[in-house]
DNA sequence: TCTGGGGTCCTCTTTCTG
DNA sequence: TCTGCAGAAAGAGGACCC
């Protein structure tokens, strides 16, 4: 256990919905909701005046609709999420070489491996500077947790929130756990807070109280060790800058339920070709395939098969899913579907012979597996609906207004509010949806570049591609995944 | 009220293998 | 050849995290 707080978390404060509201400046001070716009949307991020009416990340959309009706509902831009993520994670770096992202917004950095500090006034200082680096190169705010290991420099961060910094002295550990809810605990949900409340156990201290057999007694040997050691504030776990992926996959959730069992294969195959797409995209094969389906009841279930040799053939993992989906019932209808694929290998051995008895039909509709942008919810991919590319939240570009974002859209119409990062508050102009001075734009950096800086290489806009928003949170979860 | 998407890890049970 | 056993691997589900 080390001696000094060197060991820095950060947390970006309401990161997507912070980086709308710089991207927007009629937005700012204002209740902001980012997240799925469908009937069976979630909440991502909200705003901090969006959470004085109660709306909190994971929330269905339409319960924040209610509790914060006249909040901005906004799809996500990933791609400028991931561009300004980008330049918190170089700024970390210049730091110290062992950076531990968690996601786009979060991450570890062990100070004192990159000699950036070696007692608590020097780590205080990194902390502060930091701070100040990211508001000055992003515009935004992140609060930093610093602390003598992981799990203390993340509860500090938590309290330093918004827009602070917090440090644990060393030795100050165990009374300030002591009290605090065993939810503070990482590792600690709904159902072992309950558990744990069950036997009478609600606070720290108690998990300590308790002591460690009871603790492995009440759930089980991995988890009861862990607690009771974090309990302690016993926390050994290293900053790790690179970790492997163990599995990729996809999955959709329908607007509505699917009951026709043909429409199902159909979307499964079309999942199973996705996965495989993300799977050669990182130079992976994979072993095991897993079927996932969620019914109309919101149980799920899950099939998986183990094949002889990694593959990365979607016609062998549109095989093997098809045979798991045949040993699942899904009369009453599914709300959703996903293919994975784990036991990862950066090689393919195929075993041609036992896996993929192709017949000539399906080896030649095995390639190409076709443009990502082919891909979302079936009924989204045919004719993709102006709805969808005038999505509420998109930049936009008009000839005559210049720069812009959408703010609704409907009934042929778009409206849109022309402003940018930089200028005061904008107007609002209604348009045709099929107006051609009117045209999907990638997103403005918040902070205006220094002269010579050249703007780099930018993705599409997110709403020239169907499916984009959910192929961007598969490569955010992939990037969170392999910090971890 | 009605619950996303992409991951990781753990536990328990069943099946396979020597 | 059959049986019993132990350990490994596979399969399923649950909990958690962001």
């Amino acid at each position: 256990m080390r001696t000094a707080p060197t060991i820095l978390h950060l947390d970006m404060d309401a990161f997507y919905a912070s980086a709308e509201q710089a991207a927007k400046p009629s937005l700012r001070g204002k209740a902001v909701v980012v997240g799925g716009l469908g009937p069976r949307g979630v909440v991502a991020t909200a705003s901090y005046e969006a959470r004085a009416f109660g709306v909190h990340s994971a929330m269905p959309m339409a319960q924040a609709r209610r509790l914060a009706p006249h909040a901005a509902c906004l799809v996500p831009r990933f791609g400028l999420y991931r561009e300004i993520s980008e330049q918190v994670m170089g700024l970390l770096r210049a730091l110290s070489p062992l950076v531990e992202p968690l996601s786009l917004d979060e991450a570890f950095v062990d100070l004192e491996a990159g000699g950036a500090a070696w007692d608590e006034e020097s780590a205080r200082l990194a902390g502060v500077k930091l701070r100040a680096d990211i508001r000055a190169v992003t515009g935004l705010t992140g609060s930093v947790g610093l602390a003598a290991s992981k799990m203390l420099a993340k509860i500090a961060s938590e309290r330093a929130k918004p827009d602070g910094l917090v440090l644990i002295r060393p030795g100050t550990e165990r009374a300030l756990l002591g009290p605090l809810s065993v939810r503070t605990l990482p590792g600690v949900g709904p159902a072992t807070g309950d558990h744990l409340r069950r036997a009478g156990i609600t606070t720290v201290d108690e998990i300590a109280e308790a002591g460690e057999d009871e603790l492995v007694r009440l759930l089980g040997k991995a988890h009861g060790h862990a607690l009771y050691a974090m309990a302690l504030a016993r926390d050994e776990r290293p900053v790790v800058a690179e970790r492997e992926t163990k599995s990729v996959s996809v999955e959709d959730t329908y607007d509505v339920d699917i009951h026709d069992r043909i429409r199902v294969g159909l979307e499964v195959q079309r999942l199973a070709d996705r996965c495989v797409r993300r799977l050669r995209e990182a130079g992976l094969s994979g072993r095991t395939i897993v079927l996932k389906v969620r019914r109309y009841d919101f149980s799920t279930l899950t099939r998986s098969e183990t094949l002889r040799g990694p593959t990365d053939d979607p016609a062998v993992v549109r095989e093997a899913a098809a045979r798991l989906l045949d040993s699942v019932d899904t009369t009453g209808g599914v709300r959703l579907l996903g293919v994975g694929v784990s036991g990862l290998a950066d090689y393919t051995q195929e075993d041609l012979f036992a896996q993929a008895h192709l017949s000539a039909g399906e080896a030649a509709a095995e390639e190409p597996l076709g443009p990502e942008g082919a891909d979302g919810p079936a009924e989204e991919q045919t004719a993709w609906p102006a709805e969808h590319v005038w999505r509420p939240g998109l930049d936009v570009r008009h000839a005559e207004y210049g720069p812009g974002w959408v703010q609704g859209s409907g009934l042929g119409r778009v409206t849109v509010r022309f402003e940018t990062p930089g200028s005061e508050p904008g107007r609002v102009r209604t348009f045709r949806t099929g107006d051609p001075a009117l045209e999907p734009a990638d997103p403005l950096p918040l902070v205006p570049r220094p002269p010579g800086d050249p703007p780099g290489t930018r993705r599409r806009p997110e709403g020239a591609e169907p499916g984009a928003a959910q192929n961007a949170a598969g490569v955010r979860s992939q990037n969170a995944a392999r910090a971890r």
